[in-house]
DNA sequence: TTGTACGCGTTATCAA
DNA sequence: TTGATAACGCGTACAA
């Protein structure tokens, strides 16, 4: 009876390849220190006996795993999940693998996650924003495990994402500036956010450089729902012509209340978001946001992450954002100034 | 100068809790096989070590990673970012992570990435329907990785899903039922995608029964764009009332193109989806589309491949599709027939 | 309940 | 270029 379960080795492969088990190893990890000969019966020989490495003893005897970690508040946002796509493809294929775990936006279950991946043996990180314990920095360094920070500017760490203050501070400004004066806004919970917080910031900077502050601002959870209580919640001040959105989902909920409550957009009320993802070309009218290159935050994520695991020093990107001034934004009734 | 950069092991924890590395082990993995007093003595230990468990060591000791491997087409479709997002939630926290991979809808690359987990020492695999090369199953079962399909009854696999065929018919029985005879559908591509292929024939089989066929059928790749001009295409044939669309965000994208034509819906035409993601609510009017319970089926699937990690049975379960009506739909004008 | 000692499969060092 | 051999760090029979 041979053991018919086990799994072929690499001194199967050497004994059947007539070589020693150092050859083998060579031939699959740095080929063009092997001659053409040799490795072509020690590969014949891996064909032969289906060989695949044992990957525990790989990782061990090599210390590295070629698994990168991505904590992300939720994959439910498409903000999210096309930049964790994106970051995928960029990772060097074979070479690298994606493990992928969620926060909820919950800052302890982050932290359970990111170990849990550092115990899973990444070899680098990818995270969101920057607003995080000062402990479990140290204790990513003590571990020397590098990572990236995304969708924000990342202050002292690497990163690679954007300004989210100036990216709606110019979107402010532009509401401003279709004289728009009483304003509320509709922000995502801003504890432990850093992302959410700066927009919020941002919104509220261009208004104090006006000399104005907003009538009325809501942070809710990042949903259709929430956002649509909000909104009529700050609709119930009259005066009210415009409604900044920290993001396209809360500005797609805005919208639907609004035509619930039978307000026209833009004529009657002009709403604002934040993102550009999908969604802010399917509403009606579709939504005039801020565009945040997200597949191309991904790549640029992916690149800084392997050069810093492969002990190049990487250089962080701080990407653009644009004003898409679509359909949701008008001048605000009688101020006489064109959109 | 000590070697500071060197992580603490087993034999540091056990020889400063003055116990044997086996019983650190048992600490570890197995709490209750140790006597609540030296429990103590070894926790303490490893704290004040901050010892964290070898990875490799440990997945080649005892021969299982905790990693589970996800092998979606793409998360830029919300259909699978919700999937996967509740799959991995609903994984045993700290007992499994989840490696995600992405294929691009191409059978090639997916191999691949099945290949990269599985050598990546995934102990089990999610997949996304059945259609692919039986090879690929054969090796899996030569390597005894356990795995699950999803998105799809997955015939004589495990599976957790549902039937996208009688999905379809539901919702093409219905169209028929409000007096639509010269009806066209936006399908996706359905090679190597047996979802797009049953939506195609459940929607074909239900014309059949009435004695009909369609006006027209396009294929194309998912994609709002790809949609706008596939609706176009079809209406040109001006008898054309109803277009069935293979998911929602085809049937979004045939909305826009809609609209663009100067088009009412539902009154000139009545367009439909399939998923019932979120854009299916944020679209106006807002889609009648097929209800999939997404993250139920992610959870069902988590369940499912644990239950075969830890060698139990596991049964396979489909879940119902529903019909949801909403504003994308009408009887046909002088049909006679009320919605 | 606890300790001893070996095996897990690979990579890396150093000679040859 | 190739080969012998020593780590790598943990789990686990088996014995005490």
């Amino acid at each position: 009876m041979t053991e018919k379960t086990s799994h072929a080795t690499v001194d199967d492969v050497a004994a059947l390849a007539g070589v020693s088990t150092a050859t083998v190893s060579r031939c699959l990890n740095a080929p063009d220190r092997v001659t053409a000969a040799t490795r072509e019966k020690v590969m014949t020989a891996v064909r032969a006996l289906n060989y695949t490495p044992n990957f525990g003893a790989k990782a061990l005897a090599s210390k590295r795993t070629g698994i990168i970690g991505a904590v992300v508040p939720t994959l439910e946002n498409a903000v999210f999940a096309h930049g964790v796509d994106a970051f995928e493809r960029a990772l060097a294929p074979g070479k690298f693998a994606l493990l992928v775990a969620s926060s909820g936006y919950e800052a302890g279950r982050e932290k359970r996650q990111i170990e849990a991946l550092v115990a899973r043996g990444a070899d680098g990180l990818l995270l969101v924003g920057f607003d995080r314990d000062p402990a479990i920095y140290d204790w990513l360094a003590l571990r020397k495990v590098p990572y990236v920070l995304a969708w924000s500017s990342g202050e002292s760490h690497p990163y690679a994402g954007f300004d989210n203050l100036s990216g709606m501070a110019a979107m402010v400004g532009m509401v401003l500036e279709l004289g728009h004066r009483n304003i509320a806004m509709i922000s995502g919970i801003t504890s432990g956010n850093d992302r959410a917080r700066d927009r919020l910031e941002g919104a509220r900077s261009a208004m104090a450089q006006a000399g104005l502050s907003f009538c009325g601002v809501r942070e809710v959870a990042y949903g259709l729902e929430s956002a649509a209580g909000a909104f009529s919640a700050l609709m119930a001040d009259r005066r009210v012509t415009a409604v900044i959105c920290g993001n396209d989902v809360l500005a797609a909920g805005a919208l639907r209340a609004a035509h619930g409550m039978g307000l026209r957009v833009p004529e009657d009320v002009t709403i604002t978001g934040f993102d550009d993802i999908d969604i802010a070309e399917i509403t009606w009218p579709q939504l005039t946001t801020v565009r945040v290159p997200h597949s191309r935050m991904g790549e640029e994520a992916a690149r800084l992450l392997q050069d810093l695991i492969a002990g190049r020093p990487g250089e962080s990107v701080l990407l653009a954002t644009e004003l898409v001034r679509r359909g949701s934004h008008a001048a605000v009734a009688g101020a006489g100034i064109l959109p």
